[in-house]
DNA sequence: GACACGAGTCCCATATCCTGAGAAGCTTTA
DNA sequence: TAAAGCTTCTCAGGATATGGGACTCGTGTC
């Protein structure tokens, strides 16, 4: 996951450094000194001392009061305005309480980047068991019901250059190990007209996803309901998947992808 | 606002360069070429290039299907882990949802930083007009109710500090224009135990807050509740200070600040 | 109380790494 | 078809970041 070669034609050493120093705070559960920073990237400690200044002028860091750095909140700022330009997060969040409300689940809203899909929003019903993802973290595609609902629902082109992407990181026994196996199973998810991750993530973790299409019905997100599989049973993956439906229409119509007037020739009542 | 000159004694010529880069596509509303971002920041065009490479390497910025480029969500993730190390935000949430449902306005969550307030969530009742506020953004302490919620409980020489850097900015003829004049009201603030803004930053705007201790009793954040002044009217404003002061008594229990046992001898207690 | 040690801060000469001129693609407009 | 505008790419020179090292401060050890 730490991409610790800058590989790529353009280069700029001190970003690479800065961005490198970045991600050690975020990844470090605790603060860090100069010198476990110094040491960690393989820095001067003077180097590191200049790096760490700077970031903190630009309030991308911030020192704790022993002295201790991590991440600063000027990177909440500038991440807020990321996602603010989707926009997708704030129309869909009430569609998502509703889906939440109506299965006592937790629901997830997902974007797809590179070969990754990337958690926009959760949502967690009143009482459950708390789920360890993290609004902002990301999962590969090939083991997660939303990226699956996206790639399946993705122009055949596009979802090539994602599959080649992939590398095929197993993560329970039951996690999809090859491109074939993934076409498959992409087949199988656009007849039903939702995906499935029946515990290819994590052990007792079920989750179903749909895509949420916009105007060139294109895929631009994905929403999924997530519950351990003794609670999300095959029975009920059926009427989960109406109110996913329901809930990405809704979504759709806020973001004025699709009118509400009539119902759309959606991509899962092919 | 934005501070072009990167001054300090530390420098490091190509992060503030990318900072910059960051800066301009996060104030602007609509991606940006190449060639706006060059000429913007007065970068030769392929100094801007290299660097939007090197950023769109560590996706830190992305590019549209048009080719222009915005913040990418590399920037989200940051910005998640940043509040994450705060936790307070997820532990707060419940008690705001329960504020907001008591008071119908807006409530806020900030925490201070330097001489300005940052907005770490926001909670608006289901009908409202919507406030122009962004999790993320800051505000000058002087004239914002949350700022001088904490400033008033900040031991002095902290106080001073901050107060110190203030530049006295002026929103509307109300906001408080003086050192002298934060002094008094930080002791008004004192007595009444809350903050009020009544018209300082916002014309029509009345908040009203109240700071949420930590263990040393020392003012971590604070949580505000912000309306049209025809609605947060001065004869309400004890009722509502009445639910925010439960609000963070409970935010503060959540923390392990407090016990929930006994009433704690809270600062408006004095 | 003296000393050793580690962590952080600061300065400066040097070599490295970034810069920006410019040429060559590519796309859009006239 | 030409021209203008935007982006991509290369390269030599010199500005700029680098890291050696000195200095300070705080902490633990004898």
């Amino acid at each position: 996951m730490r991409d610790a070669a800058p590989q790529g034609t353009y280069k700029v050493q001190a970003l690479d450094r800065a961005f490198a120093v970045l991600d050690l705070l975020a990844e470090s559960e605790t603060p860090l000194g100069l010198a476990q920073v110094a040491s960690s990237l393989q820095l001067h400690k003077s180097t590191a001392h200049r790096f760490l200044m700077v970031l903190e002028r630009h309030r991308m860091v911030e020192r704790t009061t022993s002295g201790k750095f991590r991440l600063g909140l000027r990177l909440f700022d500038f991440g807020n305005r990321a996602i603010e330009q989707y926009d997708l997060r704030d129309r869909a969040q009430p569609h998502l309480r509703r889906l939440v409300a109506e299965t006592e689940e937790t629901a997830h809203l997902c974007v797809l980047e590179a070969s990754r899909v990337i958690y926009i929003d959760k949502i967690e019903p009143a009482r459950s068991v708390r789920m360890i993802t993290r609004v902002g973290a990301s999962n590969p595609v090939h083991c997660t019901s939303v990226g699956k609902a996206i790639l399946a629902f993705l122009p055949e082109e596009r979802a090539n250059e994602v599959v080649k992407r992939i590398r095929f990181e197993r993560f329970t026994h039951r996690t999809i190990a090859t491109a074939e196996a993934l076409r498959t199973e992409m087949e199988k998810t656009r007849r039903r007209g939702y995906a499935v991750d029946d515990e290819e993530f994590e052990e007792g973790l079920r989750c179903i996803a749909v895509p949420v299409l916009d105007a060139q019905r294109q895929p631009v997100a994905a929403v999924s309901v997530s519950g351990p599989s003794f609670r999300v049973t095959a029975q009920k993956l059926p009427s989960i998947a109406n109110h996913l439906l329901q809930c990405v229409r809704g979504i759709s119509v806020d973001m004025g992808y699709i009118s509400s007037g009539r119902a759309p020739r959606a991509a899962w009542s092919a």
